[in-house]
DNA sequence: CTATTAGTAACTAGTATTGTTACATATGAC
DNA sequence: GTCATATGTAACAATACTAGTTACTAATAG
């Protein structure tokens, strides 16, 4: 959903208020708002209030990959995690699994973001 | 959760009940068991009924990887996925953005079940 | 001052996950 | 065959998360 907004955006290329954004998605202007309020914070997106308010992208296209999205609205979620339930201190795997797998599901996340970045705003409008 | 039940089999190396094993997670015996029994589907381990009942790794721990109880368990679920809400049809973003996307997210995922691959059981078993 | 737009809080479904109880099904031991 | 015991599964409750909605505040152009 944040892609789409920021795909409408680029599109565009003009200042687009959260109802015409809501519109194209198919929802609510406030969901939208709370997704752009995350990419403002992060500094993708500026926003303007008041009369003739609204949003446009704060760089181009070109030099906003998918990571930048990903990384503002997903904040620092886990792709998978590790369960949280009480250790048994008998077991000596209850002990010790979730940080003999961390290291392994991080190189994993690692790779994946690394992949998310080699791709900016710009190849997805262009691939439209 | 069901890498530390593999874990556990595969660190023990004999037949476990349900409940040894929920022991070990400290959760209940039945959410053990619909893990197990996912993971059973895929023929990564396998399953005894009744009296002297029990679990077992159905292969070596060098020959069952991350990927493999990644897929057994997430099943055919995306890591990330595209929204739903319904397409706006006068609208050329709305139509084409998820089609647009939707290859870029599959590399990203590919690599990451790729570098899951790349590790097995007796990965983890040692690095405990 | 007014109209309009972003920002945010509060609430309501809807959905998914986890834990729990209960029971059917299978099987080894006697 | 009977009994004890383990898996397989259905059904339900509790919890958490997300999406959508309403309503309000804050800012700003005209």
């Amino acid at each position: 959903m944040a892609v789409h907004i920021m795909t409408s955006l680029a599109y565009l290329n003009e200042k687009m208020s959260s109802e015409q954004l809501a519109s194209s998605v198919n929802t609510n202007p406030v969901v939208v708002r709370r997704l752009l309020c995350d990419l403002n914070r992060k500094g993708l997106i500026k926003s303007d209030r008041g009369k003739s308010g609204g949003y446009t992208l704060a760089r181009n296209p070109k030099e906003i990959s998918l990571l930048d999205i990903y990384r503002a609205v997903m904040a620092d979620q886990d792709l998978v995690g590790l369960h949280e339930n009480p250790e048994k201190h008998s077991c000596p795997v209850s002990c010790k699994v979730r940080e003999a797998l961390s290291g392994y599901l991080h190189k994993a996340q690692d790779v994946y973001e690394r992949e998310l970045q080699r791709t900016v705003l710009a190849d997805i409008e262009k691939a439209m």
